[in-house]
DNA sequence: CGTGTCGCGTAC
DNA sequence: GACGTACGCGACACGG
């Protein structure tokens, strides 16, 4: 039988080679990766060859005994780099996440400690192999012991060590110790170099044995040398000798190789930007980690009464569905998976068809399916059972397919899309993604089982065994992503987050996207005809004033027209050109009439094409309403976002012709109500600061714009403009205002806009150092949090490209603000829907845009609904300033006031 | 003909 | 470049 091998690796070294073999190297952040990458990689070589034990052993910082034996030892080696030595925290951390043991012992230089574990392996009856490129181990090598050079990709055994300087490992010793090493500072003797001691040894066999015969040296020069230079001959000796017995209490069973913790691997060298070893490491990975299992098909009541029965016993059972649509008053159920152990998991087709007509084909399909009815009763008390627990990936969905198809989902204990949410808001949190980064397993795509593009087939014409194959992965991969998500989260104290909030407020967002938003599309179509006709005559006058017809909402063609032809003045550029935006053609409209007529054409197209077209081509055929998606986890402060359309950027106020919000309408019988929480962030800010100031400004309910503008101005009354730029410097200060970004808004000087700056953090001292804090903060964690702990990273903050650098400290200023005013209308939206449940109302809430809340309200429940919202939204948190919420009453959203 | 990116503009 | 968070339009370049 083969001997086991240990694998004992000379980490200092590499970290040396790699670092001035590859330079330059660095991550997008900037920080110098070079070091780092030429060892990850030489790490992977080695885990490539399936170590089973294996240690790396590294030098500690601070002296070793060698420079008390002579304290010239080294001493001409320069410190370490400085864009070296940083790499240092990240090697250890890649050693951690691989998973491979460390071995630093103080005073012992790695050398010293790879040869003392060396000869007890061997004594232990292992084979060895020592990865190093430094020539000083060769003297460890023996029959049972090589040495192996990654970057040379040499292999050294007696006989290549013999080949290389003609000396043996045994002699290796007294060889260096003979020629000397002037990296080390190892003196060696005078005049003695590779071939003259390698001819010596050859000759005579050690160092003892040459003092022994100087007579026998037939050269005078050299026998003189020797023997004037005896002491720095056996200094030399004691220097490179390598110890043997290093006290390190180890044992063998410390060094077996479990394999790399995957996760924080996947982390570090996605922070690497090591992109080609995330692909190599991933497809390693496939073959050993996540493992699909049993795929069982429910083809009959009696085989789907059965899965129910063992899935009743599991700890949790993962659902999902599978749909005609992701329009969700078009998603027709066309099957469902559960999972509720590892390696097993169930699909139940419901509703495959056959494409073309083909009776029999057909027969056999519907004979292979429990019919919707059947498999309707036996599941309903399954997935309407509150203490089956239960979960999913962005189960808001799935609320609502099953809410069509008349079942109820209770027990949802977890949504792996917002648990990964929660745990880093800047990843991804598809499936797909998750189970590469979590699973390390490549899904099934949708497109290999229903086609792309136009080729692209219904889930329900996808033939049943193919789609159990995906389907059942789906649900697979959800159970086992819960049970490594839901462990993250709690070290990362999210869970309550988790449950209190997000999970709850999924199932508001379902029932406010499943009603949808009532909208006057013949209204929407009267602006749009009215709209066409202003266009129209727009863009003549604009062809008009350019004395020629081209694609004005082309920015480029612009460009050509106004800074070429009409040879306007170029104020500022983007990346590709010259910019024509509002504040530019705002600048050069004193310059040529056209640039006004522009800025109407524009404002005009963006009516027409996002709002009037967007929203009509949004109505559902069937319910005539428009159903948005309210998105959980898009926006990396905890905001929500909406698409499809999105109604939270619709605009507000302009001309009653063209007043989108007005489209918006109760549906008969209802009124509109609008909820808003008026300056929510200013408020945060007054209670997370602490700031006496601004806490009066509230507590008195003062006109915060007006009470700043006194203070920075010193004066009683403010002239509107002062209060204008007051506002603007209350609402800069929670984006991390800089004083050009203010100068810009202004249309004030540079200087200007810091002194008003400077104005404001005098009078409000607190809110200064409570911003300071939250960046001081960042930098320490690499985090910043709002008040429920809902966390963001902001790696950034130590960047060394200030721009970047600059970006996270923004960030880590106005995340915790903007997160925390999240985190309150979350709260309201849950409370007031629990409220409305309780009190059994039907009343409706339809839409949330960051600070507002919208209903549609019959007319019994006005009172109540009114007492109601306020209260919850009034109440949702509790502050040190009064929450205030404006409420209004209409006919349509924009009347709301 | 679909996909990705850019410039621009809307909201809070 | 330069104040935070989003979504979506038209234009355009790219690649099959």
């Amino acid at each position: 039988m083969k001997k086991e091998r240990v694998i004992i690796i000379d980490g200092s070294s590499y970290i040396f080679r790699a670092y001035f073999a590859l330079p330059g190297l660095s991550n997008s952040k900037g920080l110098p990766t070079n070091a780092v990458f030429g060892f990850t990689n030489m790490l992977m070589k080695v885990l490539d060859e399936k170590p089973t034990k294996l240690i790396l052993a590294f030098d500690p910082g601070g002296k070793t005994f060698r420079k008390d034996l002579y304290s010239e030892y080294k001493a001409n080696r320069e410190a370490a780099p400085e864009d070296l030595v940083e790499q240092f925290p990240y090697i250890f951390q890649a050693v951690d996440a691989f998973g491979v043991k460390r071995v630093t012992v103080p005073e012992m230089e790695a050398d010293d400690v790879i040869g003392t574990l060396a000869t007890r392996a061997e004594k232990d009856g292992y084979e060895v192999e020592i990865i190093s490129g430094d020539k000083d181990l060769m003297q460890l090598v023996s029959d049972r012991v090589t040495l192996f050079d990654t970057m040379k990709n040499v292999r050294y055994n007696r006989e290549k060590v013999f080949e290389k300087f003609q000396v043996y490992p045994e002699q290796i010793v007294d060889f260096l110790a003979l020629m000397g090493d002037s990296s080390d500072n190892i003196p060696g003797v005078p005049g003695i170099g590779k071939k003259t001691a390698a001819d010596l040894l050859g000759q005579f066999g050690s160092i003892d044995k040459i003092y022994e015969s100087l007579d026998e040296i037939k050269q005078k020069k050299r026998r003189e040398t020797l023997a004037n230079e005896k002491e720095k001959a056996y200094l030399s000796k004691s220097l490179t000798q390598i110890k043997l017995d290093v006290d390190i209490p180890m044992t063998w069973e410390e060094a077996a190789y479990q394999g790399p913790d995957k996760e924080k691997l996947q982390q570090f060298l996605q922070e690497m930007e090591f992109h080609n070893l995330i692909k190599k490491f991933s497809l390693d990975a496939t073959q050993t980690s996540f493992k699909r299992g049993e795929v069982v098909n429910l083809k009959s009541e009696g085989e789907l009464r059965k899965a129910l029965s063992e899935l009743e016993l599991s700890e949790v059972v993962a659902v999902d569905t599978e749909t005609t649509s992701l329009k969700i008053h078009s998603a027709d159920l066309v099957g469902i998976s559960l999972c509720g152990f590892p390696s097993k998991a169930y699909y139940l087709p419901l509703g495959h068809v056959v494409p073309q007509e083909n009776p029999d084909e057909a027969k056999a399909l519907q004979e292979g399916q429990v019919p919707a009815d059947v498999a309707r009763k036996i599941l309903k008390p399954f997935l309407e059972h509150p203490q089956i627990p239960k979960v999913g990936q962005n189960l808001k969905y799935d609320t609502q397919v099953l809410r069509r198809w008349g079942v109820e989902l209770k027990g949802m204990v977890n949504d792996t899309m917002l648990s990964s949410y929660l745990i880093n808001a800047d990843e991804k949190h598809g499936l797909d993604a998750l189970t590469l980064k979590y699973l390390q397993h490549q899904n099934i795509t949708y497109s290999e089982v229903a086609g792309k593009g136009k080729s692209q087939i219904s889930f329900s014409e996808v033939d049943i065994e193919k789609a159990a194959d995906y389907a059942a992965e789906d649900a697979e991969v959800t159970w086992h992503l819960h049970r490594v998500l839901s462990r993250d989260l709690k070290d990362a104290e999210l869970t309550s987050l988790l449950q209190e909030v997000e999970l709850p407020l999924s199932q508001v967002l379902a029932k406010m996207e499943y009603q949808g938003v009532l909208v006057d599309s013949e209204k929407l179509q009267v602006m749009s005809k009215s709209l066409e006709k202003a266009i129209a005559a727009s863009e003549k006058k604009i062809f008009k004033l350019a004395g020629k017809e081209f694609n004005i909402n082309s920015p480029k063609q612009l460009s050509e027209i106004l800074f070429t032809e009409l040879k306007l003045p170029v104020v500022k550029k983007t990346k590709t050109g010259i910019s024509t935006d509002e504040s530019v053609l705002q600048k050069l409209s004193k310059e040529h009439e056209i640039c006004q007529e522009i800025l109407r054409f524009r404002g005009l197209g963006k009516l027409r094409s996002t709002y009037v077209e967007g929203l009509l081509g949004q109505i559902h055929p069937d319910t005539k309403r428009i159903h948005s998606s309210f998105n959980q986890t898009v926006a990396a402060t905890g905001r929500l976002s909406s698409s499809d359309p999105n109604l939270q950027n619709i605009p507000t106020g302009g001309e009653v012709e063209y007043d989108i919000r007005s489209v918006f309408v109760p549906t008969p019988g209802f009124e509109m109500l609008s909820a808003d929480y008026s300056q929510v962030e200013l408020r945060l800010l007054a209670d997370m600061s602490g700031d006496k100031e601004l806490t009066r400004a509230f507590a008195n309910d003062e006109d915060v714009h007006s009470f700043t503008g006194k203070l920075i101005f010193g004066v009683d009354e403010v002239t509107s403009e002062q209060r204008s730029i007051a506002k603007t410097i209350n609402f800069g200060v929670v984006y991390g205002q800089t004083p050009y970004g203010l100068s810009q808004t202004l249309g004030i000087s540079n200087t200007e806009a810091k002194e008003f700056i400077d104005k404001y953090f005098a009078r409000y001292g607190q809110v200064k150092e409570f911003l300071q804090s939250l960046v001081d903060e960042a930098r320490e964690t690499g985090w910043t949090r709002t008040k429920l702990g809902r966390r963001r990273q902001v790696p950034e903050i130590d960047s060394r490209n200030r721009m970047r650098r600059e970006m996270a400290e923004r960030m880590a200023i106005n995340t915790p603000i903007q997160g925390t005013a999240a985190d309150m209308i979350k709260i309201a939206m849950i409370r007031i829907d629990d409220r409305m449940t309780k009190e059994k109302l039907s009343s409706r809430m339809l839409m949330q845009v960051h600070d507002e809340l919208v209903f549609e309200v019959t007319d019994g429940e006005k009172v109540a609904m009114e007492r109601l919202v306020k209260e919850e939204m009034e109440g949702a948190m509790k502050l040190s300033v009064p929450l205030k919420v404006d409420m209004g009453w209409g006919e349509n959203w924009s009347a709301c006031k």
